[in-house]
DNA sequence: TCTAATATATAAGAATCCTATATGTAAGGG
DNA sequence: CCCTTACATATAGGATTCTTATATATTAGA
């Protein structure tokens, strides 16, 4: 598993994305993050609870309250037109921080 | 620039990366990030400091004063043996969350 | 009935970055 | 000679985002 330290920011990343296929909920989402990444990116539900909070008054998200089949009570989220306009940046940011990495980190071995 | 939120812990891979190379010192060490990165990454000398002290204390560098030729001191920083075999771990971690990342937002398109 | 899985919520703490501030030396221009 | 810029280290206070621990409540299955 990816430590705490290094995984800073990348649950906004997770959420919007895994949120660009389709409406999910805090619970699911967490699942998701695990499996697609085969377990590498992990987030307690203590971390995803607070951040869908501040996606949501920052208007990147809306939830709203559904009842699923089973009877259970959820909060859904969706993303907003904001939130898909946030998503692009986010990434190319992300890539950014990757090549600047493989510059520090490939030319110590020239 | 990339964001103070998304790029924690780089620091401490820069400073062993570049630390492979030769000894250096933290005014020196800010400006290689910065330069090598293309100013993409960039960190303040408050942030790198508390952090030279602290891998100095975990023994993965190992620091001493000198005297540059213009008669300045400084506080020189040499990687050990410990912080070398840090290194392979931690780039590992790095290209994890990478492909983590990949996986998150790259299936949402499918 | 007990346990596991589902589902949300909050409090307290750790870690790493930021801005702002402080100190001091050396080099160069006016 | 003074002023500014570059060099060089140091610390205080604050922001953010993750952690563990705890709480609540429903549903399904053994």
């Amino acid at each position: 598993m990816i430590g705490a330290g290094i995984k800073r920011g990348t649950a906004e990343l997770a959420v919007l994305s895994l949120l660009q296929e389709g409406p999910l909920h805090g619970y699911e989402l967490a699942r998701r993050i695990e499996r697609q990444t085969n377990g590498a990116l992990r987030f307690t539900l203590a971390a995803l609870y607070p951040m869908l909070y501040r996606m949501e008054q920052q208007r990147w998200i809306r939830g709203s309250w559904e009842t699923s089949a089973n009877g259970r009570k959820r909060r859904c989220y969706r993303l907003t037109p904001v939130g898909k306009k946030k998503l692009a940046p986010l990434q190319r940011e992300w890539e950014e921080l990757f090549g600047a990495l493989q510059r520090l980190t490939k030319a110590a071995h020239a």
